[in-house]
RNA sequence: GGGGAGGUACCGAAGUGGCCAAACGGGGCAGACUGUAAAUCUGCUGGCUUAUGCCUUCAGUGGUUCGAAUCCACUCCUCCCCA
């Protein structure tokens, strides 16, 4: 079978699965984390670092690369992956996003999202249509639909309101031409309430999409809220297409997710908390700025064989990052992400050999969401 | 020796009778960050402390005043110019 998708080993105790996404620019094996690479870079990293690491798709962003440098530009260059130099895979968000991060800049209507440049004012719209020419120009593997991300709180009323639109604007994507082999991923939003979860995800599973993404989490939901809507849209997308959970998460709330059957994710976490001074590890996270590391010597992570851990000292960069150096934004950066995409790829192969439940729990029992700071309190 | 400028919290620097435990920067300490308006943002930064609370501070000492970082006197110290 030529399928874009294939579910190549299922897990016995769990709904998670080893899956093969097949793109014009390369084979995505699954369950995958997607370094986010807003304007056409995943900050502080070079394609070629992040190939060393293995990442093995990365994200654009339609509104920020349309806002600068412009689809004209990109266009000259011959596409996005060409004009950033990665020829791995690519997924765009669709703009869809920044109608709820920029949502003091906007203005929604039925054909889409007038917004408000953030750099310079200008008056830019976004719509299904506009999102759709804009993703099939900058020639992203994956494509996704325009949707609208509701706040959360959100009522019901508002819910329904924002998912009949996000559902329209979905079937308006489905009929737009995209580039050659470009595949085209459906979101299923509806908030907090699980049956118009449901309802969009069979809505848009009749659509036919390429892959499924649950949208409208990790909005500011407490992590209990953020699971059961994961479960109430993804127990209801067809199990041969691809799963993919927007926007999240830490590297517990993924595990979680994946033994409910998601196959994908993408975060910012890992980077901008990077730049924040903060550190990814099997426990936890720590905050590298703090004076407790003045003198430690060891690796940021005991035991990883990152090239930051390799090479340099808990004090080195602790240093670099007070001085405001670069490269110290870089190691934390390169740090944060392997510990990311080599947990992913370990419970890939955890499912493969059928012991993923295991490998679970034994990462969520060693991981803790507090800090080593708290833990010294 | 003569003339001038000045000494404020960890540092720089405002403030020149009450609204001053003292602006603002920096530094320091901590926190936040989940499809990136983010190398960003927030809080604290004299002591005690729940405090619209008390105590100790604006070079030092003494004074004027109901009240002084602010006015006066003297002392100490720094810098600049002329000898």
């Amino acid at each position: 079978m030529n399928a874009i998708f294939q579910v190549l080993r299922q897990d016995p105790n769990s709904a998670a699965r080893a899956g093969r996404l097949r793109t014009a620019h390369g084979v995505v094996e699954t369950p995958v984390f997607m370094p986010v690479g807003t304007q056409g870079t995943v900050k502080c990293m070079s394609p070629a670092e992040l190939h060393e690491l293995g990442a093995q798709v990365i994200l654009g962003n339609t509104y920020h690369l349309v806002i600068r440098p412009g689809l004209d530009l990109i266009q000259k260059a011959g596409g996005l992956h060409k004009f950033m130099a990665w020829d791995g895979p690519i997924l765009t968000d669709s703009g869809g996003y920044q109608v709820f991060s920029l949502a003091k800049l906007r203005r929604i209507s039925p054909d889409g999202v007038e917004f408000q440049s953030h750099v310079d004012g200008a008056t830019l719209f976004l719509g299904p249509r506009e999102a759709m020419a804009a993703q099939a120009t900058l020639g992203s593997d994956i494509a996704m639909a325009f949707d609208e991300c509701p706040h959360w709180p959100c009522d019901r009323e508002y819910a329904c309101r924002s998912l009949e639109l996000t559902l329209q604007w979905a079937a308006r994507c489905r009929e737009q031409r995209l580039a050659d082999g470009q595949l085209l991923f459906g979101i299923v939003q509806g908030s907090v309430y699980p049956d118009l979860r449901e309802r969009a995800a069979r809505e848009l599973a009749a659509m036919d999409f390429e892959g499924y993404a649950v949208g409208g989490v990790s909005v500011g939901e407490p992590f209990p809220e953020m699971i059961a809507q994961v479960e109430a849209s993804v127990s209801h997308l067809p199990a041969d297409r691809a799963r993919y959970v927007m926007g999240v998460g830490t590297p517990s709330q993924m595990l979680e997710m994946i033994a409910r059957g998601v196959d994908m994710f993408d975060c910012v976490l890992p980077t901008r908390v990077a730049r924040n001074g903060t550190i990814f590890t099997a426990t936890g996270t720590y905050p590298i700025k703090n004076s407790r590391y003045r003198e430690d010597f060891g690796p940021l992570e005991e035991g990883c064989p990152c090239y930051a851990c390799r090479t340099f000292t808990r004090a080195y960069i602790r240093h670099l990052y007070r001085c405001n150096e670069i490269l110290g934004l870089r190691l934390m950066s390169w740090h944060n992400l392997h510990m990311y995409l080599s947990l992913l790829r370990r419970a890939r192969e955890a499912i493969v050999a059928g012991s993923f439940e295991e490998f679970r729990r034994e990462f969520v029992v060693h991981y803790t969401e507090r800090t080593e700071t708290d833990e010294a309190i």
